[in-house]
DNA sequence: TAAGTTTACTAAACCGGTTTAGTTGATTGA
DNA sequence: TCAATCAACTAAACCGGTTTAGTAAACTTA
């Protein structure tokens, strides 16, 4: 393969290795249009490729960044990844992807890794095992953006959903449609602060509204145990005229559930999830959904990191990025 | 960052560069255990972490490879590069990702940026629009592997899903519950070799079982104009019993036709779809599928490539990875 | 006991560039 | 007219490792 160097170069331009290099690098100062074309020439004539390896060798920086995540393949983390990398292609800027495969013990081998081979910084989903680590790594100096974290601490850089403000408006745009009685169904709140955020929303849009909050309204769904109290149960003894699942798997769970004891989606009750659902448009019923917007998560999360890696700062940003709600047909008003 | 160098953990240990670096790569040939010892220790001590730039910088092999998808976020790519990824891990690989958005120029580009970041070898779901520059590059000696592609040559290397075995037993499957008036719903065949073996499939497993192939049961569908006759019409004027669709689109369209027009699977008629229907589990009636292994494929791309790196050959070979066929409830008995 | 091997290392070249500190000849200024 | 400045280069050090060729001392062997 090329075998060509810069040598090669100077020699069939008849000059030193340094001006063929400065050549190379766009500094023209004080070299004479001959010369540069000459190297010019030898270049065209040898087909010459600069090494990067080599050259990174003497450069601080390897224009390169690593993106932990948990699974390439799943819907939210590769839209992040593309976020990432259209706006680090832009900015000549190479991802190195690494996945975890929900693993911390991965996700530690992951960051050593990119750390030995110079990454500049690292754009990480992590999972909440490595927290000592990570800390370690920005005391050496590697700047480090996190999206997707369960539970943010204050002293990061983090790019996030406005989970609070998209839970409020959804919620709003319930009560909007003549809606009190909303049923919030959520997987088991504990310290998740996406958790705590969503059902703040939902909290603050009802008190804004002065509907009082039914606890009976707010369930919980397990992936495990599945729903707490069942759809039909719910709807027989609460009476919801509206459901609000904060999670995919609830949605599609609460909707098998619906139909199969055929209450009506949207004329029985409504129906809001957060997340996208996907084929939504194929459903018998297309479901209205809060959108969370990956790919400018991702591009969000590239430009914090770039820009901290440009000034060598890492000072602590916490960027919420809007969600949108995508009104379809499952919600119709009382 | 890490600023501790091979001299200073030579120097700290009491020994020569060298034999830090013999030590480093476990050449303990003739070195004595407190030699190994006393780097052992200065290393610890030190926290030294080898720079890789450096490393490869004197040698030939990057110990990287490229993989070029038109869109990481695809349901395909994304299993396609967990495939590559976790093989390459395997093999002390790394795997840089790359996305052409479906913009052959953008392909272009990734193809010679890989070059130039001098890849050990390439895998590439090419547009089929730059057969030119990847010869090209296999002429200048870089290994490449092809998947996805629409249209294969015959002088490459090549990982696709065996689609025309895929097809023919799904067909027989079929054919096996007694179905005879099987409708073949594809996009227009044109060239497209994928295509046209899915159809031979179809076609020889009629044939193995002495059924004639009628050619109202081979219909066409396409993106933009949707089918070229009505699910329907198909239904009243050619008495299908069963649709095999080669496109998960097609699968989709078709399912929404038959139910606006109260036409029950499988009860009216069956269904089998090609490739994998997203939440398929959560559909009123889960649709039976043949299912690609895009995870297989990426596994299988990167073994050939890391060979062809490894033995320096470069010689064609075509591998196919079965389908599986996923039994749901869309396939009855007639 | 002199020559040949082995063991345990080291010096220096090398990978392919970038960068710094000069060098040389021409031009300018007082 | 002689030092100072400038244009147009180049030599050599450097980046941080790997590898080759070589060396000194200890150990065999005839």
């Amino acid at each position: 393969m090329a075998k060509v160097k810069l040598i090669d170069v100077a020699r069939f331009a008849g000059v030193s290795k340094s001006t063929a290099s400065q050549y190379l690098n766009g500094r023209f100062d004080y070299m004479s249009k001959e010369t540069q074309e000459r190297i010019r020439a030898a270049v065209a004539e040898l087909d010459y490729v600069p090494n990067p390896i080599a050259r990174n060798l003497k450069a601080t920086k390897t224009k390169t960044i690593g993106v932990v995540v948990r699974d390439i393949t799943g819907f939210y983390s590769s839209r992040v990844i593309r976020g990432v990398d259209d706006y680090c292609k832009e900015n000549s800027y190479n991802a190195l992807i690494y996945n975890t495969d929900f693993d911390p013990e991965i996700e530690a081998k992951s960051i050593e890794a990119l750390y030995q081979l110079r990454v500049d910084g690292i754009i990480i989903a992590s999972s909440g095992n490595n927290t000592q680590l990570i800390s370690e790594y920005i005391g050496k100096g590697m700047p480090i953006v996190h999206f997707q974290i369960e539970n943010d601490g204050s002293e990061q850089n983090i790019i996030l959903s406005d989970y609070k403000k998209a839970a409020f408006d959804a919620t709003e745009y319930l009560i909007n449609l003549g809606h009190e009685r909303i049923c919030f169904v959520t997987q088991d709140i504990k310290n998740v602060n996406s958790r705590i955020e969503r059902y703040q929303g939902y909290a603050d849009a009802l008190s804004k509204h002065d509907i009082p909050l039914d606890d009976n309204l707010v369930q919980q769904w397990d992936r495990e145990t599945g729903f707490q109290t069942a759809p039909t149960e719910i709807v027989e003894s609460y009476a919801p005229t509206a459901f609000f699942t904060q999670h995919l798997p609830i949605t599609i769970e609460l909707l098998r559930g619906l139909n199969r004891a055929n209450i009506s989606v949207p004329d029985d009750v409504s129906l809001l999830g957060f997340d996208e659902v996907p084929m939504a448009e194929f459903f018998k019923v297309p479901i209205t959904v809060v959108k969370q917007e990956p790919y400018s998560i991702g591009v969000e999360a590239a430009k914090l990191l770039l820009n901290n890696i440009a000034e060598e700062t890492n000072i602590s940003h916490k960027i919420l990025i809007p969600c949108s709600l995508e009104i379809r047909d499952s919600c119709k008003a009382v």
